[in-house]
DNA sequence: AGCACGCCGACT
DNA sequence: GTCGGCGTGCTC
């Protein structure tokens, strides 16, 4: 295998081409280069291939030889979309080492790491491009023919487009209008983002000359008495505030947007489209204008610089509002102006345009923004620029990772114990974590973890000096941190002062919070309305039919759900066991609590941000804004309010019922709980104002609890260590899970046990299971899971895993298999 | 992932 | 007697 440089001459030679395809296949196939395409093949660029008897799709060039294949004939490949490689021989090794450690394809890696743009395949659908207007006539004959056809018929796949054509080249032309932003990807969840704009006003700065406004005056309150009150209007909001928006000029002055219209070409008011942020930062983005550290983040930031001289990874703990934006934004200029590319890496949902903006306002507009709301035409930009080196920053989701660095001197993990770091389905199931460090070190470039609440394992390697170690432990600006109380439910109901599911101490607050014009969230780590239907006669309870799961109600459609495999079914009204009409809802998800409160509060504006209502587009940035502009008095929602979002008019925050989150059957119920229940009550509070927090629970002597209300992080790291330590549990031990699934229970059951055998022979005690999980059927498939505990010294997890992946591949060749899915998932959440 | 080949049930 | 169900195995 060679590459391209060293060979020469080589027209009369035949090359092969090994390449990648985007499938959850063993291997990687070998194809034939034609010899006039000798001299333009090259790695990582992207070429098209058929694959079986009549699929084209989209692969990527892993290497190249001379070699024919002995065994079979090659097929040759169709076309080189690329003049030039859109994927580097690093990320090729990246893709290599995360499909290895992941136990996955490396066609599976491609798939998660390709935008969809850039992996065009025969079933692929193609639609026009609607932001586009098409002139016609600067259309080629097969262009036009295209466009012609989408417009009769919305979607066209490829086939569809070669047939229409007559010939099998299509792509290039495909290609081609796609990037003259003709066509587009049909996308099922394409949800553009946009960053909201706002028109500002200002005053021609010649009549910041009094004289010149007074002659002005007369002339407009004679001729255009409406265009003089707006001006009237814009110096009196001018006097107290530093922007004014057209919208509110308008509403001031009461003057119609016609007369704004003719100041404006009167050259009077100059107006400026600006995107503004949706978010509340005022009393940050002064302390982030000022930009100056406070002593112990100066003290901080070097000691970060100096570990970095030593190790890789350095995590920084910090208590929210530290600051530790403040210092990534340092440290990120630093590695700038060494010339390196540097990686944000943040929770999807943490991606607001505020932070966005604020790293643009202090890097200018070259800062690359990678995550699942950009429709794909905006990730291959991305990616392109990345490529192209236009680009040095990019702040991303974990998908980011996948984006072709040349140089990255520096990645940044924010709040690096979120679980949503981790993929879960489908593979690679990755964590954009640890994948990062690997990343940078491919790179020789450095990591930086950032968290309030750190994961365990990256405390404990920070502890051992594995990693280097920071701490903030002041709330920058002096703000305190909120005022923790625990309410006992079962005390308050027996009292009975408990109304619905609000405790007195929570209704007083929140009341308490709307009379000062404040703003309340409350949590519920439940959707929907009700997650169990019950008879009260025989107890029966509607289940879903694919899965083992009772299904929830919703108020909001009617129906029972199912929140593992999306089936909804009516709501009966009669059991259908026993005939009784006595039905009962029991528990209460984020749906009924916004009702109930609706009930008892009918005058306070109620949301909901949940699953449900954030799917549909644009919904998540609505309810953002109407927060942000206090159209909404309380909000209610699951995790999704407690994930680096900050409103800073929140006050309250209530937790409908913190049991839920403390007492589940998982060895990291604690360290989880600890850090929801944190990171929710880092939102209360702001400058000037503590924030206060009301926990509902029935355990008021939980340990967590405590921890929690001393914020006491190190007291739950002991405590908790010493039982992983005792069960075998990370960070000392690394955890493998086999699921196994198949549509027969029996089946699956000696498939488990037949599995299970052979591992215990290799592995002996480390092998745990086959036991029945949670939820033993998903999707009409039956699910057994093994677990495997490797102890972190006395054994290779590299060999351990190439002994694993053996097992399972010997296991697929038994007739014992049939039917059978077995999906490893290494180090799982 | 697709698609074809292949062996058992309800239909013209 | 055939159409078609989806189980199984292969794709350079």
């Amino acid at each position: 295998m060679l590459e391209l440089a060293e060979i020469e001459h080589t027209d009369r030679e035949t090359l092969f081409a090994e390449v990648i395809l985007p499938l959850a296949i063993l291997k990687n196939y070998t194809y034939r280069v034609p010899y006039d395409q000798n001299n333009a093949i090259a790695i990582g660029k992207r070429v098209v291939v058929q694959f079986g008897k009549s699929k084209l799709y989209t692969a990527i060039v892993k290497e190249i030889g001379k070699l024919a294949p002995e065994k079979y004939e090659a097929k040759y490949i169709i076309e080189i979309l690329d003049d030039r490689p859109v994927v580097t021989p690093k990320q090729l090794e990246f893709w290599q080492w995360l499909a290895d450690y992941y136990m996955c394809n490396i066609g599976e890696v491609m798939n998660a790491a390709l935008p969809a743009a850039l992996k065009l395949a025969s079933e692929t659908r193609i639609v026009l491009n609607r932001e586009y207007e098409i002139d016609k006539a600067t259309l080629h004959d097969k262009e036009f023919l295209i466009v012609e056809a989408l417009e009769i018929q919305p979607e066209l796949t490829i086939s569809d487009i070669t047939k229409l054509l007559g010939q099998k080249t299509v792509m290039p032309i495909l290609k081609l209008m796609f990037e003259k932003n003709i066509i587009n990807i049909s996308e099922e969840v394409s949800e553009r983002y946009k960053p909201r704009r706002r028109t500002f006003i200002t005053l021609n700065p010649v009549y910041s000359n009094q004289d010149n406004l007074r002659e002005l005056f007369p002339i407009l309150e004679k001729r255009a008495p409406k265009q003089a009150d707006a001006l009237l209007a814009y110096i009196k909001l001018s006097r107290h505030q530093k922007n004014v928006t057209k919208s509110e000029l308008i509403e001031e002055s009461g003057a119609g947007e016609s007369s704004i219209k003719s100041l404006i070409e009167k050259e009077i008011f100059l107006s400026e489209d600006r995107s503004v942020s949706r978010l509340h930062f005022e009393e940050e983005d002064e302390a982030g204008d000022s930009f100056e550290l406070s002593e112990q983040q100066t003290a901080v930031l070097q000691s970060i610089r100096e570990q970095f001289e030593e190790k890789d990874v350095t995590l920084l703990h910090g208590v929210t509002s530290s600051g530790k934006t403040q210092l990534y934004v340092r440290l990120i200029e630093e590695m700038i102006h060494n010339g390196k590319q540097v990686l944000y890496l943040l929770p999807e949902i943490a991606l607001t345009t505020h932070i966005i903006e604020r790293l643009r306002m202090y890097f200018g507009v070259d800062i690359g923004v990678y995550h699942s709301r950009f429709n794909d035409n905006e990730r291959v930009e991305v990616w392109q620029k990345v490529l192209s080196g236009e680009y040095k920053i990019v702040l991303g989701a974990r998908s980011s990772v996948f984006l072709p660095f040349a140089d990255l001197g520096l990645i940044i993990v924010d709040e690096e114990h979120e679980t949503s770091y981790k993929q879960f389905d489908p593979a690679p199931r990755y964590n954009a974590r640890d994948a990062a460090i690997f990343l940078a070190n491919m790179h020789q470039g450095k990591v930086l973890l950032g968290s309030a609440t750190p994961s365990f394992e990256s405390y404990y390697n920070a502890r051992t000096h594995k990693y280097g170690f920071a701490e903030l432990t002041e709330r920058f600006g002096g703000v305190e941190l909120p005022d923790v109380q625990v309410v006992s439910i079962a005390q308050e109901t027996k009292q009975k002062t408990i109304q619905s599911h609000f405790t007195s101490v929570l209704m007083e607050g929140i009341k308490q919070a709307l009379e000062n014009k404040e703003q309340v969230i409350l949590f519920q780590n439940r959707r929907g309305y009700a997650p169990i239907l019950m008879c009260k006669v025989c107890a029966y309870t509607p289940k879903c039919i694919n899965c083992d799961v009772s299904l929830t109600y919703h108020k909001s459609s009617g129906k029972l759900h199912c929140h593992y495999c999306g089936y909804k079914e009516d709501t009966p009204s009669i059991c259908p066991a026993c005939g009784s009409t006595h039905l009962e809802y029991k528990g209460f998800g984020t749906e009924k609590i916004e009702d109930e409160l609706s009930v008892l509060l009918p005058e306070a504006r109620i949301a909901r941000m949940d699953l449900d209502t954030t799917r549909s587009r644009n919904s998540l940035q609505t309810i953002l804004n109407d927060l942000e502009e206090k159209k909404i008095d309380i909000l209610v929602g699951t995790q999704m309010v407690a994930k680096g979002l900050d409103f800073s008019d929140v006050t309250l925050i209530g937790i409908v019922n913190a049991d839920s989150l403390l007492k589940f059957p998982d060895y990291r119920a604690n360290e989880r709980g600890f850090q929801l229940l944190a990171q929710v009550s880092g939102r209360a509070g702001r400058r000037g104002k503590q924030g206060k927090v009301v926990v509902q629970t029935y355990d008021i002597y939980h340990r967590v609890l405590k921890q929690v209300i001393d914020n006491d992080y190190t007291d739950l790291y002991f405590t908790e260590m010493e039982e992983r330590k005792n069960f075998k549990y990370p960070p000392f031990y690394r955890i493998i899970n086999l699921d196994i699934k198949h549509k027969n229970p029996d089946v699956l059951y000696n498939q488990a046990e037949y599995l299970g055998a052979r591992l215990r022979e290799h592995f002996g005690e480390r092998v745990i299971g086959p036991e029945q999980p949670l939820i033993s059927r998903i999707r009409n498939y039956y699910i057994k899971s093994i677990m495997l505990k490797f102890e972190k010294d006395g054994i290779s997890i590299v060999k351990a895993k190439s002994v694993l992946r053996d097992i399972i591949t010997q296991y697929y060749t038994t007739k014992l298999s049939t039917g059978s899915i077995v999906q490893p998932d290494v180090d799982p959440y």
